[in-house]
This record gives structure tokens, C-alpha cells and sequence, in this order.
DNA sequence: ACCCAGGCTGTGCATTGTGTCCAGCGAAAA
DNA sequence: TTTTCGCTGGACACAATGCACAGCCTGGGT
């Protein structure tokens, strides 16, 4: 799946002003309304936009303090960890990887003290061998997508 | 900031399905559609949510390899490489954190082999004293908001 | 050289949603 | 008790949506 340079400015467009819609999407771009509409159905239909959903900020939600924990899971247990690393509502995003640890995942809390918490629920299960936890003190590039999807389409201007 | 009840019903049902709009919302939670619209402009005043942006797949986009770098820098380095990583679209995070390393980043890769190139384009700059990258096999937890949203919502029932 | 398929355009239509008001009402705070 | 606040239900003009269609251009295949 590769996208054109049309389809990279739509993208652009919609992650700066996503309540803009179609219509004023196509005047923005100078194409037709039709065109945005089939670009579009054609970037979700592919999986390129998953959708729309609202962007939560856990900061705003009262859970300022961000962390990365690296988990170290005894042989087998695998299953069981993610289960309950999926059950806790701090745990945001849980990944298997190679490397230093076996897992990495990105917690939130309400605190520092908060933390402690949070950690001792994540790693208060049979199977949690290690955990090496860091907390996030700035983020100076928050997730974001736009830069790669310009080289994307930059990679294929061929439509 | 809190949110009640209500405000965790509305953000769960756009984050299930985003394209329904405040009326059809304030129909599936049996309110009024001003009832609807001034808590998303609430929530949105008070920046729960940050807004609607697409969700772009990498993947999808061409990059389906995600590893996780962590990067010791030197001393008063921080601002260089800060910048230097802003600029490498296959960062799509970037972190400064306590513990072992200094900042934790989030890369993306066309393929194992080309996650090399990217490595060496991130690590290829002066102050970066060493680096330790783990692969993301799995995401048995992809990112998620609506765990946490549901127990902020049940933190506050007041309202 | 030819034809065809696919994408973009510009247009139309009926339906639906939006932004923005307002008055009434109940409950909680002062 | 009185004020304040949020929710309700309704109204309105306007804008956007989903859907369809014919014409046009272009690149690829025959």
C-alpha cells in the first residue's frame, strides 16, 4: 500500500484541522468533493486511517506522570503476564520485545507516589521476574505521524 | 479536572465509533444533544480531549517494524539531539526519562533491515554516547485510552 | 494506433446534521 | 429562600453528507 502526494496532503490536512469534513477538505485542496470522499474510503478501506477517534490527553484526566516499565517474564507465563497487564486500566500500551527485557509498557498514574501504586499492581504477579521502570520527565516529540507520512508519500509519487 | 459518568459514556462511545456525530450521540446515551455538545466543548475547553486527528497505521503506511531506542547522550547535549531526532520522520516519540538511559524513542522501519538505516541516522550524531534498541514482536495492549477513561469516570461519580 | 479501465471533475438531489438561539425546570449551593 | 447551574426540548437557517451520473483525460494493454 503506498500513498500519492494527495493523498499525504489530505492526511496532513485532516491531523491539523480534523473538524473540517469533506467539502471544505476538497476546497482546501483544490479537488473535487468526489475525489476526497474516494481518497478517503480508500485510506480506511486499506487500513491507512484506522479512524477518528477522540485523542485523550491522561494528563487532563488527573494521571500526569508517564512511564516506560521493562518487564522480565518467566518462561511460559507469557500469556498469564498479558493478561494482567491488560486487566490494569494505567497500563496504556504493552509491547513483547526482544532485547534487554521481554516487555516494555507505557503506564500512567496520578503521581509519584501514584506510581509506586501502579507499579506494585503491574508487577505483583507470578511470572514478573525484573522490571526496570523510567519515568518520563519531558517529551519533546510527542507521538506523531505526519513527518512519516510525508515521506511516504514522497517515496511513491507515482499514483 | 474530572469527568462524571456521563462524559465517560460519550468518550467511549466516539472512540467506538467516531463518525456519529452529537446528535446521533445524544441519542445512544438518552440526553438532550445540548446536553452533548456542551460536554464535548467542556472536555475540549478543558483538554481532555486534544481533538479528532486520523489515526495513521505505520504499518499500513509501509512500515510495519517498531523498536524502541533508548539513548544515553552527553552532558548538554540534550537540546542538539532533541533536534537532531525531531527531524528523522521514523521518530514518532521521543522521551527524556530517569534511569538508565537518558530519552526513550519510538522508531518505525520499512523492515528489520532498514530499521539499521534508521538506527544509524538516529545514532549517527554527535552526544549520543550509546544506544540499546529492543524490537516490538508483538502489542498484545495496542495504545488505549478507554480502561483509564472508565475508571477516572468511576473516581468521580459526583455530578 | 487503438481501445479500455480507472481516476478526477462538476453537477444534482434528498436527507441529515450543525450551530445557535431560547424558555422552562429541577437540584444543589449560597 | 433565593440564586446559580446544568439539562431539557424545541425552533430556525444553513451547511454538509451520501449517493448517483455523465463527461473527460491518461496510462496500459492489445
Amino acid at each position: 500500500m503506498g500513498i500519492d502526494a494527495l493523498d499525504g496532503r489530505l492526511i496532513t490536512l485532516l491531523d491539523r484541522e480534523p473538524r473540517i469534513g469533506v467539502l471544505e477538505a476538497s476546497r482546501r485542496l483544490g479537488v473535487a468533493r468526489g475525489t476526497v470522499q474516494a481518497r478517503l474510503d480508500r485510506l480506511r478501506a486499506h487500513g491507512v486511517i484506522r479512524g477518528f477517534g477522540p485523542q485523550v490527553d491522561p494528563a487532563a484526566l488527573g494521571y500526569p506522570v508517564t512511564a516506560f516499565a521493562t518487564l522480565e517474564i518467566t518462561q511460559g507465563q507469557g500469556p498469564d503476564v498479558r493478561a494482567h497487564l491488560a486487566s490494569v486500566p494505567e497500563v496504556l500500551e504493552l509491547h513483547t520485545t526482544t532485547g534487554e527485557g521481554d516487555m516494555l509498557c507505557r503506564l500512567v498514574a496520578r503521581s509519584n507516589a501514584d506510581l509506586q501504586r501502579v507499579i506494585d499492581k503491574v508487577v505483583g504477579f507470578e511470572g514478573i521476574v525484573r522490571a526496570a521502570t523510567a519515568i518520563v520527565m519531558e517529551n519533546p516529540v510527542p507521538l506523531r505521524i505526519i513527518p512519516l507520512v510525508e515521506q511516504a508519500a514522497r517515496d511513491a509519487p507515482p499514483s
